[in-house]
DNA sequence: CGTGCTGTTGTACGATCGTTCAACAACGCA
DNA sequence: TGCGTTGTTGAACGATCGTACAACAGCACG
């Protein structure tokens, strides 16, 4: 009864009080939220997915989500956006970070895709949940769609470079060598790729599900011996 | 109101009456409840796990699942046990009923792999719900336990004979293969098991998420190709 | 035909879900 | 210092969740 008045009178009395919230910019409440949905999703998987769960994660009330967001599945979209794009950009400086040579780039892109943040029991939690919202959500779909494309054409870019070395080993032109491998290069270059991710993704995957099973380093020995027989089997023709 | 003498009378009366239900043998009840689950979760996603989506996919009453089932999880874990020994013994099955080579094995397990039942978008959406559930219930986890050891059984014992068989091409003995090239094999064999799974699943995976990406006969290729490539390197070394 | 067993039904309950909204309060600004 | 903007709170709503349980009814059997 009467909270208002109270509290005025004790603040005009002089005495300390902490605020009982701080305001924030809608920009970095949004991202807070977003980061608190991932959270959320790694700690309890499916059942993270809840308005309450994830504002007691984020310290908020359970009504501040639909004032930054229209509704839950709009939140999990941005989330999910966020996801992925951090994914596909940390994966994309580790390769612009790798010395100028395909296989440099390679190895980086293999090093990058087994090592943390990406290689992680959570963050397998997380994409399962997001997987598991595909089929029924347009929203996550268009996501999926936007985002997917950046992965493929990063890592069909290093094979078309690794293949057309392999094919003119002794030409030096590693700037124009994917252009210059488009042409004939490019059903190969399609399975090639399509063999590649589900190499990666499959190990990647099962060394999530049990990280006893192998090292990453020979996950990532894997890939670089199976990009090697595909480079040889490229150049032998 | 006295719905009960009613009917009665409308039976005795010899009126032709519909009954209301069918009683079954437990048994037979629980399968069909399993069934539904299954069909439930390819419908619905997650949402399919609730007990009135089951109950209305089995055409049974909500009161009916805690009679058969203590609880909703044991009904779920009872699912995913059915599902992943359907999906083992397919799987066997394909083997046995190929020819006594191990290429010929390989190629009935690699074919089956990609096939239906197993290669279907709906069976994706099933597995995703069931490894959600994974990290949060000790049940699935057992049944994955429990299970999971026959697939891993089947696959090694089919590599392993086509490594003996490639490490020692003249001698004729494709029964004592496996047993004779367990010794020094061992390391190449885990990590070829290892590969060649995550080579699958991520090929089975990538297909589920995308069917137009390329056509099941490929997926085979690209694993057989894979398979070749270790056995050359086993022969080689 | 009547009786007993038990498979089956459907309501009820408390908990939790996503969303709404009126009231509160932090903080920039005059 | 007081005011206005607006980020924030938390109670309340109806819907739906899993489970419990008393009543009903199919069907085998005497």
């Amino acid at each position: 009864m009467n909270g208002r008045g109270a509290s005025v009178a004790r603040a005009s009395r002089g005495r300390a009080r902490r605020p009982r919230f701080e305001r924030q910019l809608p920009q970095q409440r949004r991202q807070a939220l977003i980061d608190a949905t991932i959270e959320s999703l790694k700690r309890y998987g499916h059942a993270g997915l809840s308005i309450r769960t994830i504002s007691a994660q984020a310290g908020v009330s359970v009504g501040l989500i639909n004032h930054h967001f229209p509704n839950k599945n709009q939140l999990i979209a941005a989330a999910y956006r966020h996801f992925n794009s951090e994914l596909v950009g940390g994966l994309q400086a580790a390769v612009a970070r790798a010395a100028d040579s395909p296989r440099a780039r390679m190895r980086a892109f293999l090093e990058a895709s087994f090592c943390p943040p990406n290689l992680d029991q959570d963050a397998l939690a997380v994409w399962v949940v997001f997987w598991g919202l595909y089929r029924h959500s347009r929203l996550i779909q268009r996501v999926q769609r936007d985002t997917y494309r950046g992965y493929v054409r990063l890592l069909r870019g290093m094979l078309a470079e690794l293949l057309a070395q392999a094919r003119a080993p002794h030409s030096r032109r590693p700037r124009g060598a994917a252009r210059a491998a488009r042409g004939a290069a490019r059903p190969d270059l399609r399975l090639a790729a399509i063999g590649l991710t589900a190499l990666l993704d499959g190990l990647w995957l099962e060394w999530c599900l049990e990280p006893g099973a192998f090292r990453p380093a020979e996950a990532v020995a894997l890939c670089e011996a199976w990009v090697e027989d595909l480079c040889r089997r490229a150049s032998g023709s």
